[in-house]
RNA sequence: GGACGGGUGGUCGAGUGGUUAAAGGCAGCGGACUGUAAAUCCGCCCUCGCAAGAGUACGUAGGUUCGAAUCCUACCCCGUCCA
């Protein structure tokens, strides 16, 4: 392991977030001298980012807990023109109202992890349609667009792959690269950003930012990229039965955030431990040891870690401890389940009350869910098709537990 | 603008007049084994219906036919090549 100047690279090196480097000694002896400003892109497309995203958000995270300055820049320039990759769906171009209320929201998912304030180490948000929107054309390819020579461009791996496959690569896509490039030198400019991270398979955008910035200015700009994260099985990580793992509370519940996480496999929990939590080296060096069934404990530290930097640590208690009833105390239904409420005395369909409930997404699943036996009423399997909810169902307080599968559970609730 | 090729279920991809709710792969779901893991094996995988069955569905809209994802027409969209 080489032996870093600065806590910021020695930081990243030990937690596995660095991948490449443009210049790792210059950049190691900059952030040991002083305060270095970093920047990532993010899409704004949504209004929520997603565990895809994480990654990112935690070297940003980083950068400010070395002492540094992060920048989050939102692509809403980009945006606005659309992802031209996508495939048969036109694309629906997106209003600035939209847009501003994605950023908007996605702002919320990045106070949990950066500290935000007009200091010199605090985080602050751009918006790249601050200075795409109003660019001039031409002078835009006079000062830029001078810059980028056709020859090199048709290296780029992205654009060879397209060429190679005779795809078509449009004008549109082919000038993004040169957008990037350009976000990065305006940064520079305007807030003398010198760092820009990213996923490794942003090296290539990255790379032709830090060259632009040297011929247009003679400056040092610097890129540093993680390892795209999979899973241990090979698969990119961050998808579930209900789609993206969203940050944001409102898109995905705190229960179901720590249930994610819970299930990681066996051979990620050490990396993503180091990636994912503030946890001390050594205390991680501890978990990951742990084998066979004692590894579900790392696991469980790892889920509480991670929902408490993304929810708060009252949510993540609260979703360790649905977790913990629902999965070790056998009877108990935990606060954090979905639930679903009908009045005392009547007698619910359970078919009806599994599909209210989105354990299953149609009546036709959950009758294949009940006659394959996943699906349990206290834990007890619902047998006939017609069964319902009834009073002998409920306990004291007037619940019972519904379970399809092994891992998904809700509460039905007489009220 | 011209020539050609194509649009099939979550996805990839077979299918070129009836035996097609549509092969196969992947993803997903349930079960077994386990540790709420991985791997493996078994089952399921359009909607409604207890069921028999019915309704939708192969880009969109019409048409031919007893019968169409399959043939015809128009339109929309995508791609390749040429301007």
């Amino acid at each position: 392991m080489p032996h870093f100047k600065s806590d910021f690279l020695r930081v990243m090196h030990e937690r596995g977030h660095v991948h490449q480097c443009t210049d790792l000694e210059s950049l190691d002896e900059k952030a040991s001298k002083g305060i270095v400003t970093g920047y990532i892109g993010f899409d704004a497309t949504a209004d929520s980012l997603h565990v895809g995203n994480l990654a990112g958000i935690m070297m940003l995270r980083r950068l400010q807990q070395t002492g540094h300055r992060p920048i989050a820049l939102m692509g809403g320039g980009t945006t606005k023109v659309g992802d031209p990759s996508g495939k048969t769906e036109t694309r629906q171009l997106m209003s600035d109202v939209q847009i501003a209320a994605n950023i908007a929201s996605i702002k919320g998912i990045f106070t949990n992890y950066l500290t935000f304030g007009g200091g010199a180490k605090d985080a602050f948000m751009v918006n790249n349609a601050d200075w795409l929107d109003t660019l001039g054309y031409i002078p835009f390819l006079r000062e830029v667009g001078a810059h980028f020579t056709i020859n090199r461009m048709l290296t780029f791996d992205s654009v060879k792959m397209r060429l190679d496959r005779e795809q078509p690569l449009t004008f549109l896509e082919f000038n993004y690269m040169i957008m990037q490039g350009y976000d990065f030198v305006e940064l520079h400019k305007r807030y003398g950003c010198a760092l820009q991270m990213g996923g490794s398979d942003q090296w290539g955008n990255i790379v032709n930012g830090v060259e632009l910035g040297r011929r247009m200015k003679d400056l040092e700009l610097f890129g540093l990229t993680t390892p795209l994260i999979t899973t241990a099985s090979g698969a990119k990580m961050g998808k579930t039965a209900a789609g993206a793992v969203w940050l944001k509370k409102e898109r995905l519940s705190s229960y179901d955030y720590w249930q994610f996480w819970r299930n990681t496999e066996d051979a990620d929990v050490g990396r993503f431990l180091k990636l994912f939590t503030d946890l001390p080296l050594e205390e991680i060096g501890r978990l990951e040891k742990l084998r066979d069934a004692e590894i579900n404990e790392a696991k469980k530290i790892l889920a509480f870690e991670a929902t408490k930097l993304a929810h708060g640590a009252e949510a993540a208690e609260a979703a360790a401890e649905t977790a913990r009833q629902v999965f070790e105390g056998g009877e108990g239904q935990g606060g954090d389940l979905p639930t679903y409420e009908f009045p005392r005395g009547t007698t619910p369909l359970v078919v009806d009350v599994v599909v209210t409930l989105g354990l299953a997404a149609s009546r036709g699943e959950a009758k294949r869910l009940i006659e394959q036996g996943g699906l349990r009423l206290n834990d007890a399997a619902v047998t006939g098709l017609t069964a319902t909810i009834g009073e002998s169902d409920l306990d004291a307080s007037g619940a019972a537990r519904l379970s399809a599968g092994k891992k998904r559970h809700a509460v039905v609730r007489a009220v």
